[in-house]
DNA sequence: AAACCGGGGAT
DNA sequence: ATCCCAGGTTT
């Protein structure tokens, strides 16, 4: 294979069909970094909106890492995978507060960052330093499985290892930057998973795959099948105009704000529910219990949770909850909800207006 | 090495 | 219903 000719293609096709994305507009790092980090395991689409507004609402290292937790975590409300903006966070305190606004300057120093790993050092590095180490994303590691007809599986530590050194090795050393890009432009828009549309591809006279006319059996992956079925019961708790809440310590959703909950690994009816021990511990006295809302189930990927809403109203100020904080109503909009207890917070204020 | 961590869109 | 996305961290 000649990589020289290979690589001339890929930059002739990448000029021609790149999409106009913000932040190939720049070359600071703390703009570059910031996509990144949002756009892991995030399609483009989801992940410019989000883009635009921390570009705009923390236009430098410095505003973020001056934000309170809690508005960083507004800002990603919805995005998922949290740990992504609260390791963000840390990495911007660091810069800001450590390096003097300076990110580290090289491949190996950005590793050091929380939350980035081998692909996000390795973006940083080429976009905005030029250095000239190859990114291998899940677009890379299906254009090389293909272009070389490997069939090592890519989600193990064997299969980054291979691919990470087929990328290394087809890098442009004289412009990595645009390179990576373009291998990875490559495998959203052209060498895609499913039909693929290799007839217009600027590689195909290069594609093992191609060549086999195998291109759809790449890449091999190995699947792991966990699906963890859980099913939460939210208590509502509601006094005149306020609300109790509480902030979540661990595991899924860390840092973001629910209400007192009650899981169970097991489906219960909400009757079961409010003669449990779990619920009864809770004490509660002179409350209504408005209709249970059950979500449609909240599928994640590798779990599935089952939500049921319990609205009470207490009648008098309740010693309850002293975990929780009480707030107002109206300030629920401020605070980050997961996903589904967004919607369903939203749909009952479109619901109930003047409450 | 395997599990965990979200949400959305395409098929 | 399944797969995949500009992956990283923890166990």
């Amino acid at each position: 294979m000649n990589i020289e000719r290979l690589q001339q293609a890929l930059l002739n096709w990448y000029k021609v069909h790149k999409r106009d994305l913000p932040w190939r507009k720049t070359t600071d790092p703390y703009l570059i970094w910031l996509s990144e980090i949002i756009l892991q395991q995030t399609r483009v689409s989801q992940g410019l909106p989000y883009y635009l507004k921390f570009s705009t609402q923390f236009p430098n290292v410095h505003a973020l890492a001056n934000a309170p937790q809690e508005e960083v975590l507004k800002a990603w409300e919805g995005l998922g995978y949290y740990s992504r903006a609260r390791n963000l966070h840390a990495a911007a305190k660091e810069v800001s507060h450590n390096r003097d606004g300076n990110f580290p300057s090289s491949y190996q120093g950005l590793l050091e960052l929380k939350g980035v790993g081998d692909y996000t050092a390795a973006a940083v590095a080429s976009f905005a330093y030029r250095e000239g180490v190859a990114v291998v994303d899940g677009n890379v590691f299906r254009v090389l499985s293909r272009l070389f007809g490997d069939a090592t599986p890519v989600n193990t530590t064997q299969g980054k290892k291979v691919f990470k050194g087929y990328a290394q090795k087809l890098l442009n050393k004289g412009q990595p930057d645009l390179h990576n890009q373009a291998m990875m432009e490559l495998g959203a828009l052209q060498c895609t998973p499913t039909k693929p549309n290799c007839r217009q591809c600027p590689v195909k006279d290069y594609c093992s795959a191609y060549a086999q006319s195998a291109v759809a059996q790449y890449p091999v992956k190995e699947r792991k099948k966990y699906n963890r079925v859980r099913h939460f019961f939210y208590v509502y708790p509601q006094y005149q105009k306020q609300v109790a809440v509480s902030k979540r310590r661990d595991n899924i959703w860390k840092g973001l704000f629910e209400f007192p909950l009650l899981e169970f690994e097991e489906p219960k009816e909400v009757q079961e529910v409010l003669e449990s021990k779990d619920f009864l511990d809770l004490g509660l006295r002179a409350f209504q219990l408005d209709t249970p809302v059950k979500l449609r189930a909240h599928k994640l990927s590798h779990q599935t949770l089952h939500i049921t809403i319990l609205p009470i109203h207490f009648e008098d100020k309740p010693a309850a909850f002293s975990h929780c904080q009480w707030i107002a109503k109206a300030s629920l909009k401020d605070l980050a909800f997961p996903r589904p207890l967004r919607q369903f917070l939203n749909e009952k204020q479109l619901n109930l207006p003047f409450d």
